[in-house]
DNA sequence: CTGAAAGCGCTAACAG
DNA sequence: CTGTTAGCGCTTTCAG
């Protein structure tokens, strides 16, 4: 592979020329700039991004750290993210933290130690110490989903309130009375801000008897938590599930007791599940525009990158409001 | 940030016996070891890969490049692949190719030009030519799903021949006789093996008259054949679609045309699609094993990675057959 | 406007 | 077993 002083020999200046021709043009004659260009050209000379980032202390490569590589909601993200990303020429590297705080400080700093330009962030960590942790990697981060509290960094997310808002009143308007919130931890940022959407609509509608379970945004625990309550005695006759994940395992609960959805229980829900539109039910959901949350995001983050001036900036916030999609898994009570 | 000179000067030895410290432990005396560990811990020392990497002409990133990143498909493997990738030492780096032969070489350029370490590959591209100049990156390569003919790269796929015999034969034990295959690209590897697999099976069967129909393993023109292939006089009684999107590209159409599936129709696919189990119809399906895959394939890779002499071993190809599921798509015909 | 020089942090012969 | 030395390929003052 061609170096810069094969390129620098072949055009007959030195080195630095060569570097000044590429990374500040103004800099050079455009005699030279144009011997120097035609040379490398020759040559195929290509910069060694480590040898330029070992000298700048900074690689030209952005984080992605996410709770779930496999959540399809993520893959979406990361495509435009990519494609951004690769526009300004970063690379993307991901990694996962499995929602776990230490976890996720584990991979921030081996990231860190790879000297990446800056991180987008979806964290699951909350505290003094985490919040201290995350500022001491001295590295732009643009945080999404979850807000730090506490913190002083970039963030971008959706309405959640709005979000179960959203749901929550279809259903009232659909003369549902009986709603159960099957809702995220409420310790987690997201999960706690859903739940609120949920109660100030129910409460402002006049009704103070709601149940709230916690399903832990796990198929899983949504299911059992869904055997639990359609086997009650006074079951519900509407769920507003927090996430889609867990409304496919609630739906899946449904479906195992030989309950019918929409006909005996209305089910309406966060997020957009893939290819929603073909299936049967189709979900009730409220969803996100993926593609302008990863363009805010990336930009957010590009910026920082770009401005380290900017450090003494404010932190930015973007909350994006959800749209609220209607399916079949929702219907008129009663009716 | 401690480098690795800080640590020396601590533990009274030279650089170099820092480094071998780290890198072969038994050129070092326990005893010097040990001073140097503790000195390295006391300062917070790690070392830099950027400077590590520009030494050996070598980083610890691994490539993935894929033809789109937003396939929920690709999100399972990815999570796998990171996994064991992280606990080797490896980052991932992914990158999207747009299922485009240009876009995928200069991607793979640009990420051989940050000296990664190796790279796991969803080829779209063919010709001598484009084999050429894969092989000119001189990278350990792995292939997955599409083999690249003429080319002498390690490969994990899924047995896409049987794949599709699975989802016919089972068709023809329920009685259908008039099935269609919605098939990929035929210039495509795995277009053509999924083809392959449908005509065998029906002509060992005794059928000659059958009609196989490109979708171009895309939703839309999926759609749009669905909508000729159902509106025609003869119409078929059950469909093979060669993969998900086509899948549910081609039951929108179902529903859009008014036809019920499986009551009037039969599909059954390639490939599962997300939260399959919770969908009505749920598809009769093929999947394959990703996790195992993902294994398989990120060994290969570690493997070549880490014994440069295996450079003359033969490439070595592993075929996982799927597994069929049979869901609610699909019925006995006419019963 | 261009070049010389110093080094980013680490590794790997090669001596000792 | 350990230290010396010479870079990997690039950027960046600082002179000229």
């Amino acid at each position: 592979m061609a170096t810069i002083r094969d390129v620098a020999r072949r055009a007959g200046v030195s080195s630095s020329t060569v570097s000044l021709t590429f990374s500040d043009a103004s800099r050079v004659s455009a005699e030279t700039a144009k011997k120097v260009r035609s040379a490398a050209v020759a040559l195929g000379y290509r910069p060694n991004p480590l040898a330029q980032g070992l000298k700048r202390g900074r690689s030209r490569m952005i984080g992605m750290v996410v709770g779930d590589l496999s959540n399809p909601f993520f893959g979406s993200l990361l495509k435009e993210v990519e494609r951004l990303a690769k526009r300004s020429n970063y690379n993307i590297i991901v990694a996962e933290s499995e929602a776990d705080q230490a976890q996720e400080l584990a991979v921030l700093s081996h990231l860190a130690d790879q000297r990446i330009a800056g991180c987008l962030l979806f964290p699951h960590g909350r505290g003094a110490a985490y919040v201290e942790t995350l500022n001491e990697f001295d590295l732009p981060i643009v945080t999404l989903d979850h807000k730090v509290e506490g913190g002083a960094f970039d963030f971008v997310c959706s309405d959640n309130r709005i979000a179960t808002s959203m749901l929550t009143e279809h259903l009232l308007r659909l003369g549902h009375r009986r709603i159960t919130h099957l809702s995220g931890p409420a310790h987690f940022w997201t999960g706690a801000e859903r739940i609120k959407g949920f109660e100030h609509t129910m409460r402002s509608a006049g009704f103070t008897d709601f149940d709230i379970v916690d399903g832990g945004y796990m198929a899983d625990p949504a299911y059992a938590e869904t055997m639990r309550l359609m086997t009650r005695s006074e079951r519900p006759t509407a769920i507003v599930a927090a996430n889609n994940v867990m409304a496919l395992g609630c739906l899946a609960a449904i479906k195992d007791l030989g309950v019918r959805c929409p006909e005996d229980v209305s089910l309406a829900a966060i997020d957009n599940v893939p290819w929603n539109s073909v299936i049967d039910p189709q979900l009730t959901l409220v969803e996100q525009d993926l593609s302008r949350l990863a363009r805010i995001a990336t930009s957010y983050l590009l910026e920082r990158i770009e401005n380290p001036d900017i450090d003494a900036y404010p932190p930015r916030e973007t909350v994006l409001t959800p749209r609220l999609v209607v399916g079949t898994s929702t219907k008129r009570y009663g009716s």
